[in-house]
DNA sequence: ATGAAAGCGCTAACAG
DNA sequence: CTGTTAGCGCTTTCAT
């Protein structure tokens, strides 16, 4: 049996063509009798519309594109997950584009994926929801796009993030009620703004607690393993070196936790560590990581939701979504000695 | 300006339609001059095919599915990264679709995908490569397709995989090497069938050196971390308990890791742990994790080859491609007391 | 509530 | 080597 057609199906249903196409598309103005007929007629067939026809009448594709520059398996993971699982809902599917963000030829490459019409709108992740260009070009070209932790430039599409900072803030008051004062920090990839940012929330609890922030103390790392375990290193040699260690991420926090291994330093004992992400790291690990979960999925879905309602012309402001993040309190954290 | 379409760059360049769409598709018989005529035509006016309408009239849509239900994450990011390398050099985009391997529905779903002409063709990945109705449904439905490390029926498809069960084989040898005789093995999921399949080279190193399989050192595992410790756990309460573990997985692996941690046994000292996979918590755990690594995103791609080829109709018989794993020795295994 | 006609922008088949 | 003619299977617009 050939694939069967719109018409096949008007035929079998005795309408016409418009009909089937009501009805597939779930257009008011067609009774309920009507209906019953056709859909008995596409079960029979087992007629599924084709994509192409649809996509060059109505001109869109039904398709979402999902820009990512993430070097974590677990969050684009995370993030695809969410993607899909709205996407499945409302009928559309997803085209995964990884790309770079220190790509000069960035926007344009993405802008002539939309042009060749493959995708209706796009959904960035970080680093790439705060790439000034690649945001100025698609609001420019008027394409519809959502972000994910976006730290600048907020109005120029809807965007989820977390309250990241305020979980930083968090974790580093908990250290300090654990009776932590030297506090070391390894700070997130300059680049990737919202991981970068967590810094604030550190330096607002020691700021708050009138613990004088000790620049020796805060070293740049790079979102790797190996940036973390390099930053404690330099933290662990110093001579008067900190009793607690917070990392941006759980990569680097893994680095932290290896590196204190090495040197035979005890923890939580002599130093406690966290994290910031709740990879699967941070309980594969011994001792196992306190760190802070976001929930990446449901970001994603919900970006995903913001973004088709715009498709369909519902949003006429840009809306935004505030998800908060969980403290997760596990073995690498405690008081001193304990 | 509004998009281009292939008519604006005919008229332009002052050549038919059916010149451009030769230019724009390389296809050969067209003059230098012509070629370039159209060409800065096309520059000019910005202009990119329409997926959609080349879709409609080609009955080819340009995309490849990917096909997956595996909880690791760096295994799918692996895979896509390595399908989407092909895939960009070909003109092609990649549509990734996520499933259960044990939904009863999954073939007709998969069938739809492919009937509503989104995909021109798939790519499984295991443990959907063994799933016999998949796998039968497409072939029966002619649709183009490609299998990861499938390990039956073998002849349906073009397929990739690496040389596992020899390097299953290669490690256990080196544990015997060290002086290891009792050699716990935790196995994979056996839905998982190319994971658990790894136990045949564990059992041919041990028969070649002529130790007798003892059934109460093989625990069956399930992928999983928990299930690692929990096997690890089993294995290290024997009386008489392995002096090496070897796992069919790194996450199970770093499993047997914490718990031998936890229960205060030193790795290596006291306990040789092997794993499989070069996962990133293979380096980011302590000890780090001897391994063995497979080139994943080379499979892939080579796999997106394959049905790139079988797409273009190039390919009459069903080609294979084997590709070799490598061992990394690092700090989880040595000898006893060292 | 339903239908008829006119494309969407391209490729395929054939003609020259 | 290049052009002409027909669709691909839908949605849209406008009638009825």
């Amino acid at each position: 049996m050939a694939k069967a057609t719109i018409d096949d199906v008007a035929a079998l249903a005795g309408v016409s063509m418009k009909t089937v196409s009501r009805v597939v598309n779930k257009e008011p103005n067609v009774r309920a009798s009507t209906r019953d007929k056709v859909q008995a007629a596409i079960a029979e067939l087992e007629y599924r519309p084709s994509q192409s026809a649809r996509s060059l009448a109505a001109n869109r594709s039904y398709v979402l594109g999902l820009l990512y520059d993430n070097p974590s398996a677990n969050y684009v993971i995370d993030v695809q997950e969410g993607a899909l699982e709205t996407c499945r809902r409302a009928g559309y599917d997803l085209l995964i584009h990884p790309c770079r963000h220190d790509e000069p030829s960035l926007a344009s490459e993405v802008l002539s994926l939309v042009r060749q019409s493959r995708v209706d709108g796009l959904i960035l992740t970080p680093p790439l929801s705060d790439i000034a260009e690649l945001v100025e070009g698609l609001v420019a070209a008027q394409v519809p796009f959502v972000r994910l932790s976006p730290t600048e430039n907020k109005q120029a599409c809807p965007y989820v993030q977390t309250n990241d900072q305020e979980a930083a803030y968090d974790m580093t008051c908990q250290l300090i009620e654990l009776g932590h004062e030297r506090i070391g920090f390894i700070a997130g990839h300059p680049d990737h703004k919202a991981v970068a940012e967590r810094f604030k929330g550190y330096r607002a609890a020691l700021k708050e607690s009138r613990i004088k922030l000790d620049k020796s103390l805060v070293v740049q790392g790079y979102n790797s393993f190996e940036s973390g375990r390099a930053g404690a290193a330099q933290l662990l040699a110093l001579e008067s070196r900190p009793t607690a260690i917070f990392a941006s991420n759980d990569d680097m926090a893994a680095g932290v936790i290896i590196e204190a291994h090495h040197r035979g330093i005890a923890i939580p004992r002599e130093l406690s560590v966290a994290g910031f992400d709740d990879t699967p790291v941070a309980h594969q690990i011994f001792p196992s990581l306190t760190t802070v979960s976001q929930p990446i999925a449901d970001m994603a879905s919900k970006a995903t939701e913001l973004l088709i309602k715009q498709l369909k012309g519902k949003a006429v402001q840009m809306p935004a979504a505030i998800m908060s993040c969980r403290i997760l309190v596990r073995e690498s954290t405690g008081k001193l000695g304990k």
